[in-house]
DNA sequence: AATGAATGAGCGTTCATTCAT
DNA sequence: CATGAATGAACGCTCATTCAT
């Protein structure tokens, strides 16, 4: 499945066995259901998050040290180690969030719409909204790559493949020419729109929404009217 | 003599002058062709600059000590120095040469070709093989982010400009429809083939080869009928 | 709490402002009285500092390595960086108190004396006995220039100066002919002082009390009585 | 005797052994008696002593890397080895020309005069001259204390000794009181002469001259008159 | 005499993490 | 929950020196 990311080059920082591996998800459970909050449980956790998301998103993760994120958090280091295991854990947790915050951009984007065109593009102006506006759960899902991190490399890549899984739907469901592959056009869009995140400038001239309505718009006719596939050009 | 790859002695840490940028070729020529005639030809240089290459594609400039690098060319951490005076150098003069290979590669794939579509074509073949087999030092020109690396990042981005030139060229001279925005067409293709470094796994089905097509393909009918712009839909 | 010792966490060489210089006095008093009630009070702060303060004046700031004084405080040499942020400010900080305690010296041993001439002679016993005699503090005070330390010099320097406020006020009580030079009194006396420190041997024959009187009652006639002033010799 | 200078706190840095010892002196003869020049006797060597002096009485011997002296030189480090065995070795023969300049200097000074005093006054206007004009060499042997150098201390102090010796002789030659410490005078009067290295900047309103020649006369009258030693107070 | 490359040890500092309090 | 101190390994880099050419 090309949708897999995690070629283990790793080497460095074998990290010592990581403890209670439940860890990764016990922090989220209070951030997905704040519910009725527990007389003390002002936790800081939500605090942690948000620092590590920002700084991740910034500085990336190896450009990030847990010192940079308890201080931002207003925090010690140590203290991070109260709510999450490890700082892979931490990276899975944010992970989690900005997976489950674009999910929600982008159905909610899409849900009034009909036609799959129109459903496609709604898709990316959400998707490209969200990975370079000020969604930093989100941004650090497209700026972190999994291979980089080899020990929580699988946990992301599954984060990951539950987004794609709701384009896979979307582009199933574009009337396309018979010998269009709709996973080359997924990962044409996609990898279009992530990559902006290495050149988009907030002060540009087109905003996310023009640049998603472009890409769009660029493979729409095409793949409509059936491209010629390089195997068999229709001439 | 190769002198962009060995400024050695330099001080400290001033930035230096961004290095004349007509070396561009002088250094490649002396690390493809180590001659015979010189008095100390037998350098290792080149093999430092094969080890970098190989690892900063393989585990990220942050995720590559200076130390792999050293014992992967079979020396000592310290000897690394007699070449390059800082580990950015060193990442700069990998990506001076991947920048000329790939140039090297596309232009060559599209001399033969007049056709504007077919070149274009053929450079998304020569650009995605590039960055996809075993040219680690294409791999490290999209593996490595410039902002990663701040005090090198001017002349990184620089590179890079030089190659999107190229690719200027090459989307400029296509047949398009009044309204279609040549540079998002250029940012959307370059994107799409860049991000597979972050999908595609060589054991897969399709080949570089097959992929460059299909993305080609899903935008050339599009483009040239027309799109239909997201400020001016044709409907 | 020790907050001038311990800017711990200070993140990247920003020269960091001067630290309010009122701290002066709190550092030592902690250090000196360990007291018994803080929850942490074993903290090995005062060791490093000792420690520092040993080797400095032994073998001088740059002959001595953070591995000498980790290692000489029983502790690894990352762990100093809880306590003192940089090499600098761990030199900074045996210099604050270097100074505090050749003032406290100087201050006791002239206290209860009122003739000016008689409290010079004490000043210039307490001073050489500090640098001479076992007050590493003191010593290393004397023993590493400012300049060789460009990013703390101007801390140095600072307390160097609190320092010589004090001989300035003693040098102005004299009783002396008009037109004697007072500062050029003070730079002699002190720099004599101070360079007995590249010639004096423990075991030699005169004490540093006898050396400071003998060095006091040199400049004290003669200044009394008025000295031929270069630019107008008595002929 | 209060001369000796090196209390050998060494450590680090044992140099492997000098191999040749003698080599500390080889060099300075071509310096002493250039004489007549060899054909190709074009020797770089005293290009190098130049960098050597001007280095270490500006940034320290620790202060100063053989890459430093050689750029300074145009040469490359391993060049250096050509006419110096170590770094010890040329901070030797940096010392051995700085004594014998600072030596002409005060005697070429003291020459013309009789009386003791004028001699002892143009000695100090001549050292302080050396030391703090643009003497490079006579500034280091002020500057680098032997005991930063245990290899080399024996030799730098010996260099030290031989100049020591000649003031010794001009105060020996003062008409004093019987119970003046002939010694504590000389020691005091060097001792406040060189740290002014310490204190003097050349924007300063006094000039060297001016500086020494006051530094003179406080100890002159009183000197002369009979100074109340501290052991048998003239009362 | 000089070079360019290499050596091996050591530098100041940062890292993610642990743990008694 | 949070702290402050500590750990042990690794970081990028510089050092004086060597040596074949």
């Amino acid at each position: 499945m090309p949708s897999a990311l995690a070629p283990s080059f790793a080497k460095r920082r074998e990290p010592r066995p990581p403890r209670r591996d439940t860890a990764g998800l016990a922090p989220l459970s209070s951030l997905v259901a704040p519910a009725t909050r527990q007389p003390h449980a002002d936790s800081r956790a939500p605090l942690v998050l948000d620092a590590a998301a920002r700084l991740f998103c910034r500085q990336g993760f190896e450009g990030t040290s847990v010192r940079d994120i308890a201080s931002a958090a207003g925090m010690l280091p140590g203290s991070l180690y109260c709510h999450f295991a490890t700082k892979d854990d931490l990276l899975v947790a944010v992970y989690l969030r900005g997976v489950e915050q674009i999910c929600a951009a982008v159905e909610a984007a899409v849900l009034p719409l009909a036609d799959p065109w129109q459903r496609l593009e709604a898709a990316c102006v959400a998707h490209l909204e969200a990975i370079l506006r000020n969604d930093d759960y989100a941004r650090v899902v497209v700026r972190v790559r999994p291979a980089d991190v080899p020990a929580a490399a699988d946990r992301l890549v599954a984060q990951r493949d539950r987004y794609e899984a709701l384009w896979s739907a979307l582009v199933a469901a574009l009337p396309l020419a018979r010998r269009t592959d709709r996973k080359a056009l997924r990962l044409m869009l996609l990898g279009a729109l992530n990559w902006a995140q290495n050149w988009y400038r907030a002060d540009g001239t087109s905003s996310p929404r023009t640049l998603a309505r472009q890409f769009t718009a660029l493979v729409h006719q095409s793949a409509a009217h059936g491209p010629r596939t390089p195997e068999s050009p229709t001439t």
